[in-house]
DNA sequence: GTACTGATACTCT
DNA sequence: GAGTATCAGTACT
């Protein structure tokens, strides 16, 4: 699959700056794009989750502005990555304006460009399994602590978002509750793409 | 095919 | 010191 990612456009801050669920349902079909050692990467998201603030339990910014969470407070359009079972980092858009807490949490993507490179750094040769949740998904795009504040919609940094153009509003979303959290599981804040063998289970 | 377990280190109380 | 926005492997059916 060929993809000139000139013809693309990077996803600006006011994407961003909106209602979380409103956001993971609009990142399903975009195309989260990482640069690395010369290395183009990317992959079409297509499962997400909306993670707000003192309202949800199963937020990180739920207990307030912990030195871990404080970035899901800042800027949106900055990627908040974080650490979890001792293993696996995930990966999270910033949302919301300044101030009020809201993150994305990208659970998977199909692998589009680089799929070489992500083999490499995954031990499997099923391509669905590539990054089909959130550890994998970081781990086969090389994603760690050191992307954390990274801003997704500035073309310098080796990490974006862009528009893809798949017209988003024809895209078969289904939503759910969300996955691996104990507390807040009643809310369907969980968005994935219909039919899709990349989504995690 | 599904179910259960252990690995592992960081953050917050 | 406890809990965690997970995954891969093993042991089953």
């Amino acid at each position: 699959m060929n993809v000139d990612l000139d013809k693309k456009h990077l996803l600006e801050v006011d994407f961003y700056r909106r209602d979380t669920a409103v956001v993971a349902r609009l990142l399903i079909g975009k195309l989260l794009v990482r640069r690395l050692e010369g290395k183009i990467l990317s992959g079409i998201i297509v499962e997400t989750e909306a993670y707000y603030g003192f309202d949800d339990p199963a937020s990180h910014a739920f207990s307030g502005m912990t030195k871990r969470a404080k970035i899901m407070f800042g800027r949106p359009g900055t990627a908040y990555v974080y650490f979890c079972y001792g293993m696996y980092y995930m990966l999270n858009a910033v949302t919301e304006e300044e101030n009020t807490p809201g993150a994305v949490l990208i659970r998977a993507v199909q692998p589009v460009i680089g799929t070489e490179e992500m083999f490499k750094r995954r031990k499997t040769k099923d391509i669905k399994n590539l990054a089909s949740g959130p550890g994998k998904l970081t781990s086969a795009f090389g994603i760690d602590i050191n992307d954390n504040g990274r801003d997704l919609t500035d073309k310098g940094s080796n990490l974006n978002i862009y528009d893809a153009f798949i017209k988003t509003d024809k895209l078969e979303v289904a939503s759910s509750p969300r996955i691996g959290i104990t507390a807040g599981v009643e809310k369907n804040l969980r968005f994935y793409l219909l039919y899709n063998d990349y989504v995690s289970k």
